[in-house]
DNA sequence: TTTTTATTGTGATAAAAATATCAATTAATG
DNA sequence: CATTAATTGATATTTTTATCACAATAAAAA
């Protein structure tokens, strides 16, 4: 069964590869995936079976065959457009970002209330929230990025979902619930530090990772 | 046993109490927090239990003494200090992000090679990476972010681990892998995105969340 | 060409995580 | 004070996830 875990390993996968190629690898094995990804060659196998890809029994797989069927699966042969609510600074630091520009993602614009963050001279233009339902409309977006403090993150996710956004990423250190069909992600940074602290803390204990 | 899961969780019922405190909550029911948290009430006891936390039949817990308890399973009673490496996009945008001094961590300080970068006049000072070392041990830190380009980033990690950081938080699209004793947590931004495009594509079949 | 060796692909097995169940118990009610 | 109703806490069950094990098979070697 496909989950967002076995996603979240394909991705890395893809990654590994990548930089298994830069290497001047033409040829994977299973283990060699499972070794870059820290996982075991089975996961890595059962993961391919799920998506049907296939190997060569003993020659293992081809790197750049391989690296386009993860592509294909991800959905990254095309460009993804995504949209930003919030040109805070975590908006800014998103849009100065360049690693989505490699990997095939592009912000097509940020949104934001306040008139002084308003300006379309830059690379990613900063539009009014007036704008966003059209805008997603017209661009066919169904992807968005949560940037705003958390008093508002509610009602923003409201206003991306009644524009049709189907799958937001949040950054507001709350814990949004999609609706219906829309899927989203938390990343909520405190969270990820009491983490890091606990287990350190705790360092007596086995160190326990994920 | 205590995973990361579960301590994720019990960050989630932390936030989900102090709004439901805000709200004039004195008492809560692990159906509460369970509705909160996203999770079912039975997963909230058993969490609980793990860590010696009881309430009252029939009385549910008190909302004060269960905030009480959990910040001090997660360490967060003292000031939890961590350094910051990395002064670019979203290094800045770490240090001014609101919400770690409401949650009780503060950056002590960013570090960076860039002379550029080098400041001491602001609120979070930015000394030369060169600095790091002494710092830390001056500081007795124990965790760190890492938010430094991919090609940096093995590089940087070493030296964070060397100068004592047992927990990293790191930002680069790299899957670090921890030395004996270090934990690291990996954001990767592309990966989520990733995650979002592949099950919004997917929309057709069953929407999976977790 | 035949034999050996290494790797895939998948069904079986094990481990881990989440959920359901229910007796024990406590607050509220009459 | 006795009764009722509701919630915890702990165990049992189910579900999910990961690992193991090995037949099938293809490359390499003899």
């Amino acid at each position: 069964m496909v989950n967002r875990k076995c996603i979240i390993r394909l991705s890395r996968y893809k990654n590994a590869l990548k930089r298994l190629k830069a290497l001047g690898f033409v040829k994977v094995f299973s283990g060699n995936l499972a070794d870059a990804a820290g996982v075991t060659s089975s996961q890595v196998r059962k993961d391919f079976s799920l998506f049907g890809i296939t190997g060569n029994r003993r020659g293992g797989y081809q790197v750049d065959e391989l690296i386009e069927k993860i592509r294909e699966i991800l959905g990254k042969n095309e460009l993804q457009k995504v949209v930003l609510i919030g040109a805070g600074s975590i908006g800014n630091a998103l849009m100065r970002y360049r690693g989505f520009e490699t990997g095939g993602i592009k912000i097509m614009a940020a949104f934001d209330i306040d008139p002084v963050k308003i300006h379309t001279d830059g690379e990613i233009p900063t539009l009014p929230l007036d704008d966003f339902n059209d805008f997603v409309q017209k661009h066919s977006i169904r992807v968005g990025i949560l940037a705003v403090p958390d008093v508002a993150a509610h009602h923003v996710s409201e206003i991306m979902i009644n524009a049709g956004i189907q799958g937001i990423l949040n950054f507001a250190p709350i814990q949004l619930r999609g609706a219906e069909g829309v899927i989203i992600n938390n990343i909520n940074l405190e969270v990820e530090l009491e983490n890091l602290i606990y287990f350190v803390n705790a360092a007596d204990k086995a160190g326990i990772d994920e």
